[in-house]
DNA sequence: GGAAGCTCTGCTCATATGAGCAGAAATACC
DNA sequence: GGTATTTCTGCTCATATGAGCAGAGCTTCC
């Protein structure tokens, strides 16, 4: 025993096996650093050769490389959303096990892209919810300077969590040095006729004038199911919500309702209805969607594929519904 | 809506946070095959820093490079182990949790590689049991040309699952075009003199003296536990088990007790077994011990840290229980 | 049996990349 | 506050690598 240890001479000699081959290939470049000359001369083949068996082993997913970081993102999927749906941008975030919270994961990456975003927008529009909270939180002191935020949907002051909509633009606004201007309204109203009233005043019409002026906007969107944040707030009663999904809601933008074709649902909820109409986010150069979990499928679809906005920001699952790539259909039917 | 979908302006500009830079140029090279220099331009840096970040990546493990491959291999854990055993080579393949039973692949690992032995064994001596039949069963037919097939210990023939060693000898054998020569003796007799009288039998001696010069050596192990084919086969009972666990057994080779320092547990019991020596093992120039699973950890280390072996071929949860690596420790606890 | 296609091979050459180095910047230390 | 030491930067240059191509070897189809 004791022999001069040798370098493995296990690896040295032929290979008939193609894919056995590629495989060796493989762990000689990426665990052992040879180069690719190096390795022919090991395993008795040209250097060419070495580079396409490396080339197909990537292809064929032998070779698998991973980015494994709380904020990595996926841009091949990011990719196929942008050219798939016309999107100005897409972010995409993998939906990995356990490594910390989705919605804080795509809050985070939301903050990332604001912060990014360029030019700087000097007004921001934003709703208001838990997911936009966490963007709120997960931005960085300073991440601008002298962004005016405005509201551009009625508020949730009946809610127990009352403030979170305020306390959100207010934050977004702060860590800027700019400042929030609230859209001092509720929601949904009971009749027309007082929605058109409060649209009327001077305040309101200001903050809605001033909302479809803003030069980007930053919203989600809700789900429509009794747990909704409408009718945790008491403007809608579950049965309410029940009726719109009967007539096909899927979730709401803003306040408002829509089906899978991105059209609102019930027209005389609609008109209801305080804020920022769905035209004027579909018309938007920048209305970043952000939206995260497996809930919120549905809703993002009718969001994305009608146009209704131009940047999406989300999780690998949600893109992957989005594309069509999951086998959701598979799931559901037991 | 309906821009022009650009290229994602969200990759553009500066990123101050250094781990996250790299994080995005990971992304850039590894998902979007960008160049570095494409890449530096893109993100304000110099293509030099590029390549900086990358290399850091790699190390951090940010950037992760697996070969999923059921003949995949661990090539430097394999380093590791000849370095630090003074080995002449190993092989270790990936645990990995569902593809393929362990015992197969690690059998398939070491029929690759007496496979691609060179020069190729004029005389192989084996041992059996249930992953030396494993081996026979991955070898390839023509593997090698005129290999004479040799056992290295007494065989099994009171067993339920009886010539299984005749069957793997002559296997291996056969796919050789080479033919195999049993040792025809019980493991263990129940007296020094009977074994010393069919140790001196003509036939038997033969086999042995064969055996005693074979090119290399093709082996695995037992543990020292109730279930061992020793026991099974009557050689031994589970109270002499007993007894030999608390004499510090940790398992067999080729029929002999050995304790964690790789030193016979019982002289008496030794002399009463048939079979290659310990020090022929050690001292052969290529002797192969293929093992696998947790439950044989402790005999693995007896074996490889005492020098019983030139070669191992393992899986990687063994080598790692080998270098220490594991905590294992931490698991018996509770 | 032979031509037409196909894949596979080894090559040239342009490009991408890493090692190594000297100066710049940042940090620690007196 | 200044100096020593470390880390970081942008560079040159040698090397490693991929694209693209022409010929070899293979299959396929009449």
């Amino acid at each position: 025993m004791l022999l001069v240890p040798a370098r493995g001479l296990s690896l040295e000699g032929v290979i008939t096996d193609p894919e056995l081959l590629a495989v060796r290939v493989a762990e000689l470049y990426y665990d052992e650093n040879k180069t690719q000359d190096e390795i022919g001369g090991l395993l008795k083949i040209t250097r060419w050769k070495v580079g396409r068996l490396l080339a197909q082993a990537r292809e064929q997913g032998i070779v698998r490389i991973e980015i494994v970081h709380p904020r990595a993102r996926r841009l091949p999927v990011e990719r196929a959303l942008r050219e798939r749906f016309g999107l100005a941008d897409a972010v995409v975030i993998p939906s990995g096990q356990g490594e910390g919270d989705l919605q804080t994961r795509v809050g985070q990456a939301a903050a990332d892209y604001i912060t990014a975003l360029r030019p700087v927008p000097r007004t921001l529009g934003i709703s208001w919810g838990r997911t936009l909270s966490e963007v709120a939180d997960r931005l960085e002191q300073g991440w601008a300077t002298g962004v005016t935020v405005v509201q551009i949907n009625g508020g949730v002051s009946l809610n127990r969590r009352a403030g979170t909509a305020a306390t959100t633009a207010a934050m977004i606004a702060q860590k800027a040095n700019g400042h929030a201007t609230l859209l001092p309204s509720p929601a949904i109203l009971e009749r027309v006729e007082t929605k058109e009233a409060i649209e009327s005043d001077r305040t309101v019409a200001g903050v809605l004038e001033l909302a479809s002026r803003a030069s980007a906007y930053l919203y989600s969107a809700g789900v429509a199911n009794q747990s909704s944040v409408l009718v945790d707030s008491g403007y809608l009663t579950p049965a309410d919500v029940d009726e719109l999904v009967r007539k096909g809601a899927v979730g709401d933008v803003v306040g408002r309702y829509i089906d899978a074709n991105g059209n609102i649902v019930d027209p005389g909820l609609d008109e209801r209805t305080v804020g920022l109409g769905l035209d004027q986010l579909r018309n938007a150069k920048v209305s970043i969607f952000v939206v995260a979990g497996r809930a919120k499928h549905d809703v993002a679809r009718a969001i994305v594929t009608n146009g209704l906005c131009s940047v999406v920001v989300t999780d690998e699952a949600t893109a992957a519904s989005l594309l069509d790539l999951d086998n959701e259909q598979v799931e559901r039917k037991p």
